[in-house]
DNA sequence: GAACAGGTTGTTGTG
DNA sequence: CCACAACAACCTGTT
């Protein structure tokens, strides 16, 4: 019956160059081609996704779209509203599909959906080809050659790499694309359940995704923030594969810059420009090959005298990718979480995810529900979240971050050590679901491996290396340009005092027009600044014991102890003051959650009592019941 | 088995 | 300006 009729299902590779799965789309030498995207509602409804990241994809969609038509005017990005395990099977059958082709996914909800997929078109008789594109190298090889086991290190990641190959050359967008056959809808459109819609407090408007199979105008429009009920966009960063290309031509174009590029040496400070490539948003959606990127670097570098290295150098950051990746690929759903994984050490933080929550039920900690243990843990969980911890430099980078969903991947090293080990006690999952909801580069592997990295919970131990949220902003930014952009009521303080506007003699702030006052929590008076929220030396020392005991005590996210919650026992002979407090646990027997000061007393005099000796009640005040 | 080196990205103080 | 040690000390991999 005549040539292929190729369903091409485009998902998080959002372009033409470079795309090993489109080449292979192309190779079949298809009569007809529909280059489709299917509207998700895990991603609606279920996944945490931010109203800028929403417009990023929108931006890298359009942008397809065009390219699309450029090649052959009666072609474009086809958007089909309807999940992709229900609507797959009926398009199948009314289009008379022949081969399925897409991108292999990475992260494990993309892998389940896609096994889903597949079978439904072994069912149908489609066939279907999804060559890796995503990763410098196939993620499920590296693991392979890396005996089975998860890549926990670059230097892992580097030998599995090698046995596995050469990274593949980039591969040219292609000239020409088939016309699309006809798309008759002669079937029922099966809308999801909007519930939970993790997404709902986003909305200021009605969600209207899922009102036709081909959009309001019948035509397979790309969607719009109007119809899902967002409101307008913040951030100035835009997407779509037209402007990757060019970034990405214009950082070549820099060759010193490109090859001698040593991520620790760049300024988590710097804004407008920033100092890094800003490219991982494009990584993320696809609208920017990693294998291009990875081969005008590494070009550039073979012939560049003095080139910077791996894991330093541009490509270096490229490897951690893969790194993640395939940690990712060989752990599976538990790689985002604590509870069920072997790799990850258990650590008591404060607000832990409600699967974790001492019972064994449950296996994902994805819906962001977490049990409060104690008020003042949740206060803090808060005033990080938005940006009005009191540390001028952290508010800044939180408030960038919620602004614009990007910052510095050092800026991100600085905030998540302050919630989690260096500060707060908080569980790395509550400050990985912010990103989640906040980065317009959210990727779920690399955003837990890095939480897990700067929790010191997996890939990193050196705890006692803890960032201080005054000093290493200080280092890169004397004059604290990036508080002063985006936490405008500082933005006249004395330098002296930007970093630490508690310490200002009431003339300096005055000057400044500013008072210290206040939560930040609520409604903020104009012209207020809110009061540090805890004192970071005491808490620094207060996180760096605890840590130690769990270190010691050694558990991990797979232990029976973690999934039965006889793990509090083991804290409890340790001495461990600072885990976390539960209604109705022997730690809180008047019904009323212990402050710090109340605990240190019922310690005694355990391994750290004298280390922990003073005025810890003067930090720490407990909240009002 | 002990010793040691290395781990992209800490801070503070000294010389 | 830099280098280096102390801080209190983790892990993994190699010799």
């Amino acid at each position: 019956m005549g040539n292929p009729r190729v369903i091409y299902w485009f998902r998080t590779d959002l372009r033409l160059h470079d795309s090993p799965a489109l080449k292979a789309a192309l190779d079949l030498n298809p009569d007809v081609l529909w280059p489709i995207f299917t509207w998700d509602p895990h991603y609606v409804y279920r996944a945490k996704g931010g109203v800028n990241r929403w417009q990023y994809l929108f931006d890298c969609q359009n942008d397809l779209s065009e390219s699309i038509t450029k090649l052959n005017p009666k072609s474009k990005l086809f958007v089909v509203r309807e999940a992709p395990q229900t609507v797959m099977p009926k398009l199948f059958k009314a289009w008379k599909v022949t081969h399925l082709v897409f991108e292999k996914d990475t992260d494990s909800y993309g892998r389940e959906r896609d096994k889903v997929v597949v079978d439904l078109a072994k069912k149908a008789g489609v066939k279907v080809i999804s060559p890796y594109g995503r990763t410098l190298w196939d993620s499920d090889d590296l693991v392979v050659q890396n005996g089975g086991k998860p890549t926990m290190s670059i230097t892992q990641l580097q030998a599995a790499g090698k046995k596995v190959g050469k990274i593949p050359r980039p591969l040219p967008a292609p000239k020409h694309l088939p016309d699309p056959g006809d798309m008759p809808l002669d079937f029922g459109l099966e809308s999801p359940d909007p519930k939970p819609d993790v997404n709902a407090p986003l909305r200021d408007g009605k969600d209207q995704a899922y009102t036709s199979l081909a959009g309001p105008k019948g035509d397979f429009a790309i969607e719009t923030l109007e119809e899902l009920g967002f409101p307008a966009a913040t951030t100035p960063h835009r997407g779509g594969e037209t402007r990757a290309l060019k970034a990405l031509e214009h950082i070549i174009a820099d060759e010193e810059y490109a090859a001698t590029f040593q991520k620790p040496k760049t300024s988590p400070a710097a804004f407008r420009p920033q100092s890094t490539t800003l490219l991982s948003p494009h990584l993320h959606f696809g609208s920017l090959s990693v294998r291009l990127f990875y081969w005008r670097v590494q070009d550039l570098v073979d012939k560049y005298k003095g080139a910077s290295s791996p894991p330093e150098s541009l490509t270096g950051q490229l490897l951690f990718r893969d790194m993640y990746f395939a940690a990712q690929a060989a752990i599976g759903s538990p790689f985002v979480q604590t509870l069920n994984n072997p790799y990850v050490r258990f650590v008591p933080w404060h607000l832990p995810s409600k699967a974790e929550a001492g019972t064994e039920t449950g296996t994902n900690a994805a819906s962001g529900a977490y049990h409060v243990d104690t008020p003042q843990a949740d206060q803090w969980f808060q005033r990080w979240k938005h940006g009005v911890t009191g540390f001028p430099w952290i508010d800044a980078l939180m408030r960038q971050l919620r602004a614009e969903g990007w910052i510095h991947h050092l800026g991100r090293h600085a905030v998540a050590c302050f919630l989690t080990r260096g500060g707060c006690y908080v569980h790395w999952e509550r400050g990985a679901d912010v990103f989640e909801e906040l980065l317009l580069d959210h990727e779920p592997a690399c955003n837990a491996g890095n939480w897990q990295w700067l929790s010191c919970t997996a890939f990193f131990a050196q705890y006692y290396r803890c960032y201080s949220p005054v000093a290493f902003g200080q280092k890169w930014d004397k004059e604290g340009a990036l508080i002063r952009h985006y936490v405008p009521e500082l933005k006249d303080l004395d330098q002296k005092y930007i970093y630490e506007p508690w310490k200002a003699p009431r003339a300096a702030l005055d000057k400044a027009g500013v008072k210290v006052e206040g939560d930040g929590l609520g409604e903020r008076r104009k012209g207020t600044y809110p009061e540090p929220m805890l004192d970071f030396g005491e808490r620094r020392g207060v996180c760096i014991a605890a840590i130690k005991t769990a270190y010691s005590i050694g558990l991990h996210g797979n232990d029976q102890q973690v999934k039965d919650g006889t793990w509090r026992k083991l804290f409890e002979d340790a001495g461990e003051a600072e885990m976390e407090q539960f209604e109705g646990s022997d730690h809180d027997d008047d019904g009323e959650f212990a402050d710090d000061a109340e605990q240190e007393a019922r310690k005694g005099a355990g391994k750290r009592g004298a280390a922990k000796q003073g005025p810890m009640d003067k930090h720490v005040k407990r909240l009002k019941a």
